[in-house]
DNA sequence: TACTGGAGCGCC
DNA sequence: AAAGGGCGCTCCAGTA
């Protein structure tokens, strides 16, 4: 019952959030756009010879590589191999460890950063979303994808960190900016009724208890439960893990079961009680195990994404009694455009519904939850 | 010409 | 032996 209240309380967020819009400062934007792209182009010839003269820096640093076409990973990879740089594929993860090997995989790298920007956020992307009362717009869908997330198009889901500063409050308005933390270990101990992972989430930070009950440093912990979240269990996580496993049972053996769901085929639950199907079809032993990874990680992320509406959907009831608008939701995050004069109204207002929302959601459990609330007048002015 | 899948990368 | 989940977006290459 609260899991189909708060899903059709985030359809009706969406269509809010569609007609609302993201409040843009749009000097600023258009200044960061042409930091990474260049001018504006005027004509078409005009946008090639702005590709021309950003792949100018990185085409001249290999002798014979002029007509390479840097949008092509085949001629790309036969670039790299011309300098003796032999990979299997151009993706910044296999380039990065070649990064002193020769100049261009540096200029690569960072032409990569900024194509991305000049194609996927450039004049074209301001031009078409950004509308003339200066609000970004795009599709918001309530419960999407594998295990039902909020998704947003047009760029307002990964818009890069590097144009954030020109998200920003419109005259006489702030914006509230608030990150549930830690979220996913915490939605663990909640749907998994682990008695001693629940007691590690009453610390600020969670992982501090958790290192100290399993004998390691603190990042060797959060490795090991995003490990255990995802289904990685290779590298330094290892002896982690089996720690874990023993320090958690319930909350590793909830993981677990998840996990060989999966690996058979059958769909899972989620704590909220919505299920998640699981693909079918000849799989391989690598794609069951895939399928078994996805499962573990549906439990959680679509909890995570149960609690957030949740949380989102009795902020945006309080909130418009404060003549504010939810903006933005970010997974963990919630970006709210507020009057000034109800800026500190807002932060109480954020907080209290998180605790009301996380009680409600799971029943009266001992988990706690915490969010980080910032005022800012730029996104990203907030941490 | 229109569509699909892969590569690649942005965000969480 | 090795094994990290999800989404959206753009470009390219191959196909119908």
């Amino acid at each position: 019952m609260v899991t189909a209240t708060s899903e059709s309380a985030a359809a009706v967020l969406c269509v809010e959030m569609e007609q609302h819009g993201l409040p843009i400062d749009r000097a600023a934007l258009e200044s960061l756009i042409e930091a990474s792209a260049g001018p504006r182009p005027a004509t078409e010839a005009d946008a090639a010879r702005g590709r021309r003269e950003r792949d100018q820096p990185v085409l001249r640093l290999v002798p014979g590589a002029e007509h390479t076409d840097l949008r092509n990973p085949v001629q790309v990879r036969a670039l790299l191999a011309s300098v003796g740089i032999d990979v299997p594929d151009t993706r910044k993860w296999t380039l990065t460890p070649y990064r002193d090997k020769h100049p261009v995989v540096e200029a690569l790298l960072g032409w990569r950063k900024a194509e991305r920007i000049a194609t996927t956020y450039g004049w074209h992307w301001l031009a078409t979303y950004v509308e003339t009362d200066d609000r970004l717009r795009g599709p918001w869908t309530a419960c999407d994808g594998g295990a039902g997330r909020m998704t947003g198009g047009n760029g307002l889901h990964n818009l890069p960190a590097e144009l954030r500063p020109a998200v920003a409050a419109h005259e006489g308005h702030v914006l509230v900016r608030a990150d549930l933390g830690q979220i996913e270990p915490r939605v663990l101990a909640a749907v998994s009724g682990d008695a001693a992972f629940a007691a590690a989430s009453r610390a600020d930070d969670l992982y501090a208890p958790v290192a100290d009950q399993l004998r390691v440093d603190r990042p060797v912990a959060k490795v090991a439960v995003l490990a255990a979240m995802y289904g990685q269990t290779s590298g330094a996580a290892g002896e982690a893990l089996r720690r874990l496993d023993r320090t958690y049972p319930d909350a590793m053996a909830y993981l677990h079961r998840a996990y060989e769901a999966g690996l058979r085929g059958d769909a899972v639950q989620t704590f909220g009680g919505r299920r998640v199907p699981m693909w079918q079809g000849p799989l391989t032993d690598a794609q069951r195990a895939g399928r078994g990874r996805f499962a573990r990680n549906a439990v959680i992320q679509g909890a995570a994404a149960e609690l957030f509406k949740a949380w989102a959907a009795t902020v945006r009831l309080e909130l418009a009694r404060l003549d504010g608008q939810i903006v933005l939701c970010l997974h963990d995050e919630l970006l709210l455009h507020v009057p000034r004069e109800h800026a500190e109204q807002a932060v109480a207002l954020v907080h209290d519904t998180l605790g009301a929302a996380s009680r409600r959601w799971t029943g009266g459990s001992t988990v706690r939850f915490v969010a980080d609330v910032t005022t800012v007048h730029r996104w990203s002015e907030a941490k």
